[in-house]
DNA sequence: ATCCATGCAAAGCCTTTGCACCCGA
DNA sequence: TCGGGTGCAAAGGCTTTGCATGGAT
């Protein structure tokens, strides 16, 4: 963290990403309010999701868009897979070997400067398999 | 469409669907509301939205869930890939070979239905490569 | 004639932001 | 001290929804 920025590592900062690395359920930023309010009552959810954005950008979390439902953030800045549950939308580690043939960074396509890729499996979880539609 | 269910085609539905299937632009709800009003003036919003949920949900478009960015919507059905701009969230067709080693369908683990998955390529469209980070 | 679909507008959900005060480096 | 950070609350962007009316089958 910090980098040659001018990032300070205020109370609020540390514990929102100690809260978030003690766990592997990926939380939301509504979750991660939950958390952290039990070590700092007095915090306020605009500041959890000003740190997430910050902590996403400093490259010390994981940050996933999913549209429709709330963003989820992953305390494990390691590239790994996930999976996400279609039932409850809820994110999981997926410990899969893909190989992609093809490598991320500098590779260029009809104007367009590549820098990388996105891959999460989907399916239901545990919890969610009486929701999975007959067909 | 249709299948067995009591879908209706109606005229909204029709002109949503023409539209889309018209260009290659991946457009926001939003932006198909602007160009089917060009035809149905008197559409609503709201109408369009419900259109494009059931739309995609009977197969005929896809549906590009994006976070913080409006959903976009793509009126080819069939599997191809895409790639998204960092820098205006636009989306077009990136036509690459790619091979998965694994299969998207039945497959279990972990107590998780695994259907399928979702890869998207990311980089920057020739309109912002200026917004490329240096580094 | 049914009952799904529409238009309109309000509500909802998640996230961002303005501002005055606070505090870490 | 000094400028980034915080709490609070309001605003914002996108999407969904309730309701009375309309229209496809």
């Amino acid at each position: 963290l910090q980098k040659t920025s001018k990032l300070r590592m205020t109370r609020q900062r540390r514990v929102i990403l100690e809260e978030l690395r003690r766990v592997t359920t990926h939380p939301s930023a509504d979750e991660v309010y939950s958390m952290v309010r039990r070590r700092l009552p007095h915090i306020s959810l605009g500041t959890v999701y000003r740190n997430l954005e910050i902590l996403a950008q400093c490259g010390e979390i994981q940050k996933f868009e999913s549209g429709g439902s709330p963003r989820r953030f992953d305390g494990n800045p390691a590239p790994h897979y996930h999976i996400r549950c279609l039932g409850c939308n809820r994110i999981a580690d997926f410990p899969v070997e893909v190989s992609l043939d093809f490598s991320d960074g500098q590779m260029d396509w009809a104007g367009y400067r590549v820098t990388g890729h996105r891959l999460e499996f989907v399916g239901y979880c545990p919890a969610c398999a009486h929701k999975i539609p007959e067909s």
